[in-house]
DNA sequence: CGAGAATCGGTAAACGTTGACATAAAACTA
DNA sequence: TAGTTTTATGTCAACGTTTACCGATTCTCG
């Protein structure tokens, strides 16, 4: 590009003034000529910002996190930002170390989800390195950074009241891995729920998962293994109550003939059990997708019109083939 | 850091000769307090690289995506590098899209999954700006850039001849998307299975899916609507797997007693599903974990030392409890 | 036609780090 | 002790852009 400088080239491709038609137009096709692309490196020192970012998770279920991901993705699409994945497990028990990974990571910004985003230590590193944060639903601290939420609790009160108002009284309980302010969001429901139909748990009938299949597998044969049994399951998510149909099946249970199984978060195993499963909707797509948008929108310095830093999603109660009325 | 130069602060942190161990010491400290972290644009623009590693795919499967992101990551949890996440649809149809937008990405290197990892178009575009790229599962070109493979022929014919020695020969066939080669391979193996038993494939009891659950479960229907009825059916995937169990169970068939179904991928679904799925074990974690160890030995220049630039996985037949002989 | 404004192109400096090189100090060697 | 090597520290420039600023040219309008 003889006799051009570096300035120009870079005013002519930002659509910056004082380019003429002319060049303008030679420098846009020479670059495309040369493949020539502006080095990012470069334009991140200057303009102090690497234009990346994080997406930290835990939780294994394959489908909530291409959830995650895709709601993020659908906001940054337009290629100005990219998105970094840094799943991490037990951040309960090492929230400085995740934190140091963040940071270190070279963002613009982060998107929480459980239980990274319930972790205050985390939240305190994160703000005193000024990183900004998104938080996907959260439990706790919940004026701290971007916020987005969804009411667990009253999601856990719906399904709950599914199944006792078709009739059940004697409801088994999984329940998720305890680390997870989750699961204690979705119990408060339940109960409030038996409180309002007027029953009673019954302790006896809570068993502890960890939201996986196999784990949810044992519990469920520990709790048909009950006498008498239970008429229903109320498994904390999709993967323990599927294992939860497993199990039924495996002792010659029909679902929902002789039990009903009611799971949470409308995951895609939920769709391919057979019976499809009764679960709860939780918005993960769209709820990431606003995180990342109003993380984005922070980052963009357009924050002076934003709103409310946080922003409430609906669940959906989704009433499908594995509930039924008790046997008899 | 009074007076002390950028320079050794480089050198100490770096662990760089030329440095006293008290000054060495002094700086860690003083860094630590401060909360000091090396700015990476400044690193990158320097050396000349990104430390970003970009992951491309198109399949909607969940659990595969999970894999391949997991098996990439646990290469690279050393913290250099990092992992950028850039899914795009309908790679066939506009691969000079994708190609511009992995180039403007910045990336150091790029890990293709299938159906990207066989687009020419694509493969010149990376080449001629040298980004490196390690294709997973590739099935044409095969001496181009880094490639890991499965014999996905092989293994096609391990979960047909199963099938097959069970004595099934009215054998259904649920083709995945005809544009993942994926699809092709697995049916040649397919063929030759049914040639080595001395059986012939009906081309009537073959229906073209797309690896979903949706349109699997459409031509399961239209499968065990023929008269006579398939005895057992070949999935191309799990999803599609599960949707014609699913199908199997809508129309009041018992699974494996009135029809046999086989997978492929040992997905979540396969799992989860009731009966599980005799299905192939993909190791795509694996692959992912190698493609990104060569690829990273590539970036890193030690790839004088690398052995072939292709490495070929086994496959793996799960017989699992959804297929058994035909009934009679 | 001339004053002021808008437009065009260019130069210098800066972003934060590291490589190359120079100098100063300390540690050995004979 | 003088000479020589080793170690420590500092200076300069460079990576590839963009921002700030400056002069020169062209345009506008009284």
């Amino acid at each position: 590009m003889a006799g051009v400088t570096p300035k120009t080239v870079s005013r002519a491709l930002n659509d910056a003034p004082h380019v003429s038609k002319a060049v303008r137009q030679k420098v846009k096709e020479a670059a495309a000529e040369l493949d020539y692309l502006p080095n990012l490196a470069a334009q991140s020192l200057i303009a102090r910002r690497s234009y990346l970012i994080g997406l930290t998770y835990e939780r294994p279920s394959p489908s909530y996190v291409v959830d995650l991901q895709n709601g993020a993705l659908g906001r940054l699409e337009d290629g100005r930002y990219r998105l970094v994945v840094l799943p991490f497990a037990h951040v309960a028990s090492r929230p400085d170390e995740l934190g140091r990974l963040l940071l270190r990571a070279g963002l613009d910004g982060v998107l929480l989800a459980p239980p990274a985003c319930d972790q205050p230590v985390l939240l305190d590193m994160l703000e005193r390195h000024k990183l900004p944060f998104g938080r996907i639903t959260p439990h706790s601290e919940l004026d701290r950074g971007i916020v987005v939420t969804m009411d667990e609790a009253a999601a856990g009160h719906a399904v709950a009241a599914h199944l006792l108002s078709l009739g059940h009284r004697r409801i088994g309980i999984i329940l998720g891995d305890p680390s997870h302010a989750a699961s204690v969001g979705r119990m408060e429901g339940y109960r409030r729920a038996f409180g309002d139909a007027g029953a009673t748990i019954d302790e006896r009938l809570m068993v502890t998962g960890d939201f996986t299949y196999d784990v949810g597998y044992s519990a469920a044969r520990e709790l048909l293994g009950l006498a008498p049994r239970p008429t229903a399951i109320l498994a904390q998510n999709d993967d323990m109550a599927a294992a939860a149909i497993a199990a039924a099946r495996d002792l010659g249970l029909a679902v929902p003939g002789d039990l009903s199984v009611a799971g949470f978060d409308n995951s895609e195993v939920s769709r391919t059990a057979w019976p499809q499963i009764t679960t709860i909707n939780q918005p993960v797509r769209q709820m990431a997708w606003d995180a990342a948008d109003r993380l984005i929108a922070a980052l963009d310095g357009k924050s002076d019109v934003p709103g409310p830093k946080r922003r409430d999603h609906a669940h959906e109660l989704l009433v499908r083939a594995s509930t039924a009325p008790p046997p008899d």
